[in-house]
DNA sequence: GTCTATACGTTGATAGAC
DNA sequence: GTCTATCAACGTATAGAC
């Protein structure tokens, strides 16, 4: 009951977040009364923060099994499927939704924990994309180019499309995505200008 | 007061949303009861809505004047300029971090109107830019590139841009601009890749 | 663990004196 | 136009029966 708690939870606060859900609303998702929820968790606080730090955790997992698992492929398919695997992974599940919304827009009375947990997810994506990229310099793959300035151009990219699921749906992030990332590997590979 | 009252709004609405504002911290930024504002607005929604049509009508408007006084640069200044812009006028107006907000999360009982009003926003700035950049295909500036896949690339890393403001702060929107940028030119003018 | 009953604060909103 | 007084509705949260 707690687990079916927490993915109704992760439900109404991705769609409506934090200040917009209520417990009743939760509640009555899994066929229960608000004041059962205080069975399970302290408060409202409490269930958002399991929420929150699980989601994260697995949003981590996520991107460490698709780096490794896409360990053998070129640099140009191991970023393109990344990127795709935002797509894929934003229509089928709901944690992402959730984190990009309380990553943009945390409670403010949770400002602190929220953003300190943030702060050190968003380091260690930086540098599992960035230990790939200097691979990818050793390799030759990215000619001149600084590691650390592709990985900040990549995750740029993520986020581009993130947003534009977040703000309409799968087709227009599809379009956005094959238009930026074409232009985005082309500037790559380029040599680069010093202008 | 009518103004005075909007202009808090935008600031509250922008800091905490709608279902996190209330109309007491509102009035209150202007000395006044909440009651007051029942004076100058029919509600809640009439007030937001009213902030909500103000800050996107001028935000269209900054947009148009940016790109009318940039019309005699190159399309790398002109470009690099509107990125630029986006970093100035969050920093000093609160209007595009309102825009921005109220674009990803609408309040759900308002979506209707604010999609509807959102959607021809966008749609006339992408109009704007895709303008510029057939200028620039038809003066050989970019190539071979399409210049509709050039617009939402660009777009993409605006939206990259605002989204770095949102969740951090000026100087790491500016290191990633700098970042995605100098990649993003080096592809727009690169001959492109069939792969 | 779930329920009913209840407490208590805050919200948006209205009525009416000044 | 601004105020005081007041309201109903909804929010989170607690106490106690079963």
């Amino acid at each position: 009951m707690s687990q079916a708690l927490k993915e109704a939870a992760l439900r109404i606060f991705s769609d409506y977040g934090y200040e917009g859900a209520s417990l009743a609303g939760i509640a009555d998702e899994v066929g229960l009364k608000k004041q059962s929820i205080y069975a399970h968790f302290k408060g409202k606080d409490d269930l958002f923060l399991q929420v929150f730090r699980h989601s994260f955790t697995d949003e981590l997992d996520r991107l460490r099994r698709e780096l490794q698992h896409s360990g053998c492929l070129s640099l140009h398919d191991c970023l393109y499927g990344i990127l795709q695997s935002y797509i894929v992974t934003y229509q089928s599940e709901r944690r992402l939704k959730f984190c990009l919304r309380v990553s943009f827009y945390p409670p403010p009375h949770l400002y602190e924990e929220i953003d300190r947990y943030t702060g050190e997810h968003l380091q260690q994506i930086h540098e599992l994309f960035l230990e790939r990229f200097r691979e990818a310099a050793r390799a030759g793959d990215i000619g001149q180019r600084d590691p650390e300035t592709a990985n900040l151009a990549f995750m740029a990219l993520v986020d581009a499309i993130c947003i534009e699921l977040v703000y309409s749906d799968k087709e227009k992030a599809e379009r956005r995505m094959e238009a930026a990332w074409s232009i985005f590997w082309d500037g790559l590979r380029a040599i680069p200008t010093t202008e």
